[in-house]
DNA sequence: TATGAATGAGTCTTCATTCAT
DNA sequence: CATGAATGAAGACTCATTCAT
């Protein structure tokens, strides 16, 4: 197969400027749509440069007059389009903190609905947030998402230690466990859909699944009827 | 930073063959080995085939000798490592159809020990997984995954239907939720490790909460104390 | 012997940009020109990338900018060195067609003139048309050649139809002398030069040769005084 | 277009032995023999050993248990391939030294007879002997070559002196001229084949052709009816 | 602001060759 | 005899980056 060629999007070939023109104000952003966009779907790695230039209808040298480096154009991907999305989602959720398991499920909505609403969102996230190694910002991903796991893992230790919510849980689980629940579905919607009774399920659907897995799982064990798997 | 170089583990500079002699014929299993490792650690895109011989103490041209091409090494590894851990993960499950609920638990259980037990498993599985692009494998893994979900799915949705499980649920995204519960955690243990409460988390105790999250959110609800969450 | 190193044509090292200024709109000729000379020399095949930029005084990835692929300087070759070359010979060809032995030995002088003027066309010319292999050129190369060829031989069989040629020869076969008695001698100077008698043949005199030869060659025979071989 | 890949004909696959088995006594002539067809088809430049090899049904170190070098692989293919075979076309030539022009027409006869029972004569020939440079062999067959056509020459030269051939002819060139007329068709049959009326073209039509051709061109101008072309 | 030209470094791949068995 | 294993060197191509304009 070929790597996935350079092509840009069916329209603006590098003739003349662009679509909505936006004067040239515009095309920072522009090129930092195109980079976010490629490397969620293509991941980091797999994205040159020439390749999002080319997506934004650009010179590969434009890339660098904007972004100087290759790492600083990564790290503006970060700061002015990851960083952004992970406020709006979790700044809410301090509010919620008397009722931590309403605090979770609220999280979770917010998550899903807002990764429906910027597609990337999802799959930038689970690919690169993977792996301790490479890409330089997963330090500052990493920065963000714990800070604001704190704040949630805080209150939820609180409520077990009370009682409220069940004891076989790990209150520090609880976060890997919402963004496993929500980010990973959303992020893979392109192979689960091809399931038996998967094509009608929208984010709407999945708000409502999760909210049952997590609502159910949370609350204090009315009586286990299903026994815990043997120790293999 | 250095987009990390080279250096093989410590030991074992080109010098000389290695390890347990194994003669010569253990040279392919290393180099499968070290691809497997490295592509679960820095990602497919992200590693270089000389890294891959460095780590195998050969040299590059070694790799071809044993693949020949880039992506019959990538085929190799799906087909000698991936695949088969994946059986031994799913292959059990056919015995549990009977309770589905048990079933799932009883598969989230045994992943978990599995990629504990192989450290590499979960990273590549979610790095490689996400994103419609290149890799080929993504499409072989697709074809493992799709018959095993299907197997698992459909008895799910029988119970639903007899109202054995929670209705709320849908049985379509249960296996990503699994997958979500199990394999996104272990592949960011360094990431959650750090947060409060969570040094002394083991796969055991991943076993327990993810087991304590499903058990009760398959069940059927005794009473939803828990309002679902506004239309935003 | 080391297999006909880089070294460039004695002057101009990698140093500084080159030759009669010409801006840098000079280079992808300059390159052209490289190309063409060193296929001629030494054959496609032989003829490594490094070596045609090294002989223009610029990095192999300099040649990859212009011409991006391999094959497509290769096209690039035929296109812009290669057809026009041969259009030159053929094009005034098709007013003699009314004579049509006047008009081979009319092809036959521009051929000669014209690859005397041009150095590298005879090489490149008798290597790469040969083998029915590799060289997408040769499909150009017989696309070009066969349509030419084509125009000749009607009137040719016309001619010999109405007993004006000498009714021993082939038509097909005359367009291949043609180029047998041309471009194969001037391929080849540099061996047959050492002959005794040799040294002093330049291209007027191998018109005169070749004309001579055709001329008579064509007539019809006044009388066959030299008998046809045995049949081995 | 792939790039010719290392398919052995069809049979023998490197599993076993081969076809006629012959001990091993004639791997060594098997390779010799593989070795030939291919370069004659393919360019010595762009045949690799291991192509040599596979064709021959053996691994591609044997060739060099064989031959040691490449380039001795060289020599055994010029030494003992083609030498015998230029030594079959021109030997029987010295006992016609009496009247030039009907050796010259023998020659020719003897030439095509043999290159048409051996189909990667004319092709090794037109391809290796073209461009002064690479192939070391170029100094060998220039030596074979040269010794020969000087025993042709000097007969000509003799009965041109005596007004026995066309004075517009150059003795020297006649040699080149022969090949021309001779092996450059053979060499490219594949090409010429396709013109109208050339598909019933076979070796003693060509014969015919070329005696016909040179026959009468070198026959004495009885009148030159066709004036010698304008000096451009 | 924007780009075409140019390059050094690196990646994948092929190849001729060697050597122990 | 014959081969599998192993490698150094070289080739094609890509890429991030710089710079003069």
């Amino acid at each position: 197969m070929p790597p996935a060629a350079d092509n840009p999007p069916a329209s603006r070939r590098p003739g003349r400027p662009a679509a909505a023109k936006a004067g040239n104000a515009g095309q920072r952003e522009q090129l930092l749509d195109a980079a976010t966009e490629l490397f969620a779907q293509r991941g980091v790695a797999a994205t040159a440069i020439k390749t999002i230039a080319t997506h934004a209808g650009v010179t590969p040298a434009l890339v660098h007059y904007y972004f100087r480096d290759r790492d600083q154009l990564l790290d503006a991907v970060v700061d002015e389009r990851l960083q952004p999305l992970v406020e709006q989602v979790f700044l809410p959720a301090a509010a919620d903190s008397a009722d931590p398991a309403a605090m979770l499920v609220g999280i979770a909505g917010r998550l899903i609905r807002t990764a429906a609403a910027t597609p990337w969102f999802p799959g930038l996230w689970i690919r690169e947030i993977v792996g301790a190694d490479g890409q330089l910002h997963q330090r500052v991903l990493q920065k963000i998402a714990m800070q604001r796991a704190g704040l949630v893992i805080a209150p939820l230790a609180a409520a077990r230690a009370r009682g409220e919510i069940n004891p076989g849980l790990e209150p520090a689980l609880l976060m890997v466990s919402l963004i496993g629940l929500t980010l990973l579905p959303l992020a893979t919607t392109h192979i689960w859909r091809r399931l038996p009774g998967a094509k009608a399920i929208d984010s709407e659907a999945l708000v409502r699944h999760v909210s049952a897995l997590l609502a159910h799982g949370l609350a204090v064990s009315p009586q286990a009827q299903i026994a815990p798997p043997p120790s293999a």
